[in-house]
DNA sequence: ACGGGTGCCACG
DNA sequence: TCGTGGCAC
């Protein structure tokens, strides 16, 4: 899996930044009167008071540990408050906390080369904004450095704590410091102010690494949380590494770690440098074993990808034990949940982000009672996707019964029973942006009503529109509207969001300020919120904060804000949307969707391509990939494009409106 | 066969 | 290309 790629010296500035405790953020911003508790996020409760996907620092001081259940929190710290994850649709829905990544995001994305890693984890490549800062204002001349940079932990700076900040600060305007450093040293500026600049419009902290790769930024983003950043300079690498247990490396928390240690004794960073690129290479592929001999001397050539979207969608859920599904109408039933999820998030894409996924794949797990071993694992299956939940299920059905028929083999009805399912899953993937706004299809289809066959006014279906949508606070709540970068989108919007603005280092008191008060009203209640992340800060002895913008400051001056924000407003005349079904639109997305343009692929059909131009048609195929079809067996449809094209007629399947 | 739900990547 | 397996949070 790791595979190795060269590096050339790198003097990139690479920051990793992680959310911390992310879920239970999200949920204490929601609810603001658990800022400040121990609290944890559960999922379904009702079995052993559910499993804990996300604890909050407090609760860890008690010794709550991830993957407790919840009834062992509450025995290890009774008042622990167990927030639950929403569920929908019968399952857990994970919009919110996607939703609020996505903010953060949004705003890490302005200052760099910006990598969505995962829910709450970005990567940013800010080498150029570094340079461009070290070129404007050298760093010797720095007078304010702000109070969050100062509180950097700079690894093997220092090994007391006394005087932390100024031995930062020391480091930081260093003279003869060397390039790399100084450069490493603007990217903890930048970062730091990005960490501010998260919290005050999202009320979240993160943690960050800064250093001169994607591994080592990882590793050191993690080193020092809640709220820290930590800086890996050149020369304490090695320091670094070499006492590190291997398993704490990314990549190497499984078997593969386990196969090193068991099969070679290394047991830390450290121990793998005796080993040869090559015999790394004998002993575990040529891509692994130079991947490793990399890893062991802080060498990690990955680039930062800029990519704000996920590449995928998916919708699952597992069945445990007794609850597994054992007759095809219960699968139909989940899968009934789990594709109209899936479409709904597969709408929302389309409308914010215009893109398009073009693969459904269907997963489970499953088990046959009638033998103990020879346990064949259910088969993926994989088709073209079409839009509209009618049709993803219908699809969904079918990769499930031909999975299930080579599950059971020939010799076992799919309905004489012997079989479990204990996990279901569908997901979207091969996910391309289409012509935007100026592309020559959409110009073409817009005032060109004859090509509408369908009965439906379709009129406003193709007026694109401009989404000038305010990287504003209100704005960014709403969900996962970001411009990507990477190119992928043909041509590119013009960015959403402002690049840089001369912002230089550290300046920016009134612009903080200002934006302080106009994004926060005064906040009633809860005078002290934080009162666990104190005692974390006062461990390190921290000195006064005569800061005016640090991160800690802002807890204690704005403790915790409204969480008023949430749009209550649904604008009914989104429902057509694309036209084919009417699903339910949460609240988050309603905003955006005004502003988006409406595509509806199902209605456009065959008869509406070949009358296109031939390039026009050419163009539409590039993105509306020719489908061989979807269906496993059994059904047989049509040409591919006509398939993709003709309208829908067996979309019968209700949404359910809740 | 309880770490659930997701999502990414590499390999064959 | 598709399907599997591994890894992570």
């Amino acid at each position: 899996m790791p595979v190795a790629r060269p590096e050339t010296s790198d003097s990139r500035i690479i920051a990793h930044v992680d959310m911390d405790c992310f879920y239970v953020q999200v949920e204490q911003r929601k609810q603001p009167h658990l800022r400040g508790q121990p609290t944890a996020v559960v999922q379904y409760n009702s079995w052993k008071g559910g499993g804990l996907i996300a604890v909050g620092y407090e609760a860890r001081k008690d010794g709550v540990k991830r993957s407790m259940r919840g009834d062992e929190a509450k025995k290890v710290c009774p008042k622990i408050q167990l927030v639950q994850v929403p569920v929908a649709r019968g399952k857990a829905d994970l919009t919110i906390y996607r939703n609020a990544g996505s903010e953060v995001v949004s705003i890490l994305a302005r200052k760099g080369r910006c990598e969505r890693a995962s829910i709450d984890e970005v990567y940013l490549d800010l080498t150029d904004a570094a340079e461009t800062m070290l070129k404007e204002t050298p760093l010797e001349n720095l007078e304010n450095i702000d109070e969050e940079v100062l509180k950097s932990h700079v690894l093997g700076l220092s090994l007391n704590e006394n005087d932390e900040k100024e031995i930062v600060r020391e480091w930081l305007t260093r003279r003869d410091a060397d390039h790399r450093d100084k450069l490493l040293a603007c990217g903890a500026i930048i970062v730091a102010q990005l960490r501010m600049q998260v919290l005050r419009e999202t009320e979240f902290t993160c943690s960050a690494g800064i250093a001169h790769n994607k591994m080592l930024a990882k590793l050191a983003s993690g080193m020092n949380k809640p709220a820290q950043q930590t800086i890996v300079t050149s020369a304490s690498v090695k320091g670094l590494l070499e006492p590190l247990p291997i398993k704490k490396m990314k990549q190497l928390g499984g078997k593969l770690g386990s196969s090193l240690q068991t099969d070679l004794g290394v047991n830390t960073v450290g121990d793998l440098l005796q080993f040869s690129e090559e015999k790394l290479q004998d002993i575990y592929g040529s891509n692994t074993g130079t991947w490793l001999w990399n890893i062991a001397r802080g060498i990690s050539g990955d680039e930062v990808e800029g990519r704000l979207l996920p590449k995928s969608h998916g919708s699952g859920k597992t069945f445990p034990g007794v609850q597994a599904l054992k007759s095809l109408a219960a699968v139909e039933k989940w899968l009934k949940e789990l594709c109209e999820e899936l479409s709904e998030r597969l709408q929302i894409d389309l409308e914010t982000n215009k893109r398009v996924a073009h693969t459904l794949t269907l997963h489970a797990n499953a088990y046959k009672s009638t033998d103990t071993d020879s346990h064949k694992k259910f088969p993926s299956k994989s088709c073209p996707l079409r839009y509209g939940a009618g049709k993803i299920l219908e699809d969904s059905v079918n990769l499930f019964q031909a999975g299930l028929r080579e599950f059971l083999g020939s010799y076992m009805s799919p309905v004489g029973g012997g079989w479990g399912i204990t996990g279901l899953s569908v997901t979207a993937s091969k996910i391309v942006a289409i012509p935007s706004g100026t592309s020559s299809i959409t110009k073409y289809f817009h005032g060109q009503d004859r090509f509408h066959t369908s009965s439906e006014p379709s009129d406003e279906k193709f007026a694109p529109k401009d989404d000038n949508l305010s990287p504003s606070r209100t704005e960014s709540h709403s969900a996962s509207h970001l411009t990507e970068c990477d190119g992928e989108r043909t041509p590119m919007t013009h960015d959403t969001f402002t690049f840089d603005q001369h912002e230089t280092a550290c300046k920016d008191e009134a612009t903080e300020s200002c934006l302080t008060s106009q994004h926060h009203e005064p906040q009633p209640r809860v005078p002290n919120t934080n009162d666990g992340k104190r005692t974390y800060e006062q461990k390190r002895k921290a000195t006064k904060e005569k800061g005016t913008s640090s991160i800690l400051r802002f807890f204690q001056t704005n403790s915790c804000s409204s969480s008023s924000q949430e749009t209550k407003c649904l604008s009914t005349g989104a429902q057509e949307a694309l036209g084919m079904e009417s699903e339910i639109l949460t609240e988050s997305q309603n905003k955006v969707r005004t502003n988006s343009w409406r595509y509806n692929v199902d209605e456009i059909d065959q008869s509406v391509v070949e009358e296109l131009p031939p390039e026009l048609q050419e163009e539409l195929r590039t993105w509306l990939r020719p489908q061989k079809q979807a269906k496993p067996s059994t059904v047989k449809r049509g040409s591919s494009i006509a398939h993709y094209f003709s309208p829908n007629k067996n979309e019968h399947t209700n949404l359910k409106k809740s």
